[in-house]
DNA sequence: TTAATATCTACAATAACGATAGACTCTATC
DNA sequence: GATAGAGTCTATCGTTATTGTAGATATTAA
């Protein structure tokens, strides 16, 4: 499962993304706000982001938070490695996280790790390739249909 | 990620999948030694897979556990189901489980869950399709590759 | 009757999760 | 330079899930 501060980190960003750059820097409270996310929850987790260099901020009078890099070049599993860790269902299977299982006899003949790393590669086809930009795409495309089927259900 | 739960309880079964059935059943110590499961924690587990129709016991002197379906019917989903829960990464993208999210302001057009969805549907085509008999072939077949590189190696 | 076994109930230590409070620092503006 | 509005940092805290243990009880074969 996706603990909630990868969800609410996402949350974020998509926000941030769909922000007009003309404007001035979100707050943390307009983001709160706008995603639906629990203020002081996200003021932890802005910061990470931004100590990993995906946000930026701005202190003091007319400050706030802005994406460091482009919404397309922020993937989703970059978020989650970051926000939840492995990606793996097992850390013998993780990538990024690799560790042995201490109840293992031989993790090569191991047959439920063949088939968590099976999963583990479908899931990063997946997420290796969609950005913050492909969800605020994927939703804009969804509402467009949505009133769509509205207008022709008349 | 996978719990210890049903990790132990994969385990346990491919234990007793490997068993001969010509021999009497398994004891709970016997499969907590096979699988370096904690025996106490196994307990629990053995109970609740019984009780979920995927084991049988008996009682008394002779007594122990055995399979009560065949093992390729045992497929791996099932055991994930009840032992860990939802499949899916957030429960608004889940078939068994599902549940809204309560900081969502419109489900049919969330970028995020349809991203879940997909992976959800990548997972349950693998972890539909394997038994704990396939688990069992899996390491089998995999033991005999080793085998044989080591011997063209020399 | 006894010993070996599963079953059941209860408990508990630990870690992770989700969230909040409050003091502090920085900066634009007046 | 004083002030107000913003991020930053540290500390804490309640709840839940996880992982595991202890001990009493019921059942069965010998």
């Amino acid at each position: 499962m996706l603990n909630k501060k990868a969800k609410y980190a996402i949350k974020a960003l998509v926000t941030l993304a769909k922000h007009n750059p003309e404007e001035p820097n979100l707050r943390i409270n307009d983001i709160a706000q706008k995603a639906l996310v629990p203020k002081k929850f996200l003021e932890a987790i802005l910061l990470e982001l931004r100590k990993n260099g995906i946000l930026g901020s701005k202190l003091g009078f007319h400050g706030g938070y802005y994406l460091m890099k482009k919404a397309e070049d922020i993937k989703l599993v970059e978020v989650m490695r970051l926000m939840q860790g492995p990606i793996a269902l097992i850390p013998c299977a993780s990538l990024n996280f690799y560790e042995p299982c201490d109840d293992c006899e031989d993790e090569a003949t191991c047959g439920l790790r063949m088939v968590v790393t099976e999963i583990r590669v479908e899931t990063l086809k997946i997420i290796n390739n969609r950005s913050i930009a492909d969800l605020v795409a994927l939703e804009l495309a969804s509402v467009k249909t949505k009133k769509k089927n509205k207008s022709t259900k008349k």
